[in-house]
DNA sequence: TAGATTGTTAATCGATTAACAATC
DNA sequence: TAGATTGTTAATCGATTAACAATC
């Protein structure tokens, strides 16, 4: 089931759709048309069925969406329904906040270890996680065939963790920390950044001040 | 000094170019050429002109882009220049990540005051703030004219927050929560989610895994 | 049947990239 | 002068939106 070209926009809308489904369906709604789902998500309704067409014909003409259906789907496409297991490192404020959040993330997608550079965070324990030595980090990605670090460090050491995960064979990154990384093309990297969106958002209100 | 018709995808490259310019400046370079940059961030060289061209002509003929000039400028541009007084709401392990984080933030933007809306967290001191009720926000904004407003609650809290913020008077938000919020077309909202970022990154590693 | 809504094609709009004269 | 690099125009590419036949 290869899914050739599909364009990154769509794919980082795809889970803006499905939280906003979930949402429905824990409110026993059972149909959503492109429409509602616009309106609600301020995007344009053929935008939305485009989007979706991508993957599959999901929708029934006249009706609209069955909800729990298009969330079935949805969750298949961004393979949320596959185990996988993600090492952070960083047992910081940050760390520990993405730690608590545990919970929060997809069923199965879940922190199943920690690690830090400073030795004396070494042995800690945050939410029922020991955070580990980095000098453990192959042995456990290796064993728990683990995908996808997360990179709560500050920016300088970025970098150096990101090697590190690389070396260990994860597939992906999601940094936290404000610095671009250099890995190779085979990993995919996400970022996590707040400082760039407050940043611009500094901009913005600048702009309304000179109109107002 | 009204700029019209920016892009928001370039405002948004704005914040990372300062990022690597303040990096650079700190090891002395003084002078870099697009190219260098388009290298370093993964992107094409004269787009990062374009980009610049919006607002000024920043660089020289033959030579580049001087760096703390470029610096000073960008800084201007999205006005980092003014003191940007933000509240926080949300005093969870998010928010106190957020307010130790405070002192990373660019120097003339911070957390000025911390809000939660359980009674039980009022009254906590988190790096040397003490956490008020909301019913103080309205009052706190308008003495110290935030701009800026942080939204650190769960989903289920988050529109009330911003229903808050947008009446005490901040002109921007920024939200932490997975949640798309609806607040009147003058108030600008900037999404700091990661959820998103990280189910995207799980679509892109089982599309690496099809084709290895 | 009439009204609603999809999936999809065509039209529009905007962003990226290539190319190059100007010039340091 | 020769090499490098900008600012900018023109060409390309891709994303969004409008429109509509198909159909529930």
């Amino acid at each position: 089931m290869k899914t050739p070209n599909i364009s990154e926009v769509v794919v980082k809308r795809l889970p803006i759709y499905l939280r906003f489904l979930a949402d429905l369906e824990s409110k026993n709604v059972l149909t959503v048309s492109s429409q509602d789902l616009g309106l609600r998500l301020n995007l344009n309704p053929a935008q939305i069925r485009k989007d979706l067409a991508c993957f599959g014909e999901f929708g029934k003409k006249g009706i609209g969406y069955d909800v729990p259906f298009l969330i079935q789907n949805i969750r298949h496409i961004l393979n949320l329904h596959r185990r996988m297991p993600i090492v952070l490192i960083g047992a910081g404020n940050l760390g520990r906040a993405l730690c608590n959040y545990n919970m929060y993330f997809q069923e199965q997608m879940n922190i199943c270890a920690l690690f830090d550079v400073m030795p004396d965070k070494v042995g800690q324990n945050i939410n029922q996680l020991e955070v580990m030595p980095m000098d453990m980090l192959k042995e456990i990605v290796t064993r728990d065939n683990v995908q996808i670090g997360i990179i709560a460090v500050p920016a300088g050491e970025a970098q150096n963790v990101a090697n590190h995960l690389v070396d260990a064979g994860v597939k992906g990154i999601l940094n936290f920390a404000p610095s671009i990384l250099r890995v190779p093309s085979a990993i995919r990297v996400h970022y996590a950044d707040f400082t760039t969106e407050l940043q611009s958002l500094a901009f913005y209100i600048s702009e309304a001040e000179k109109e107002g």
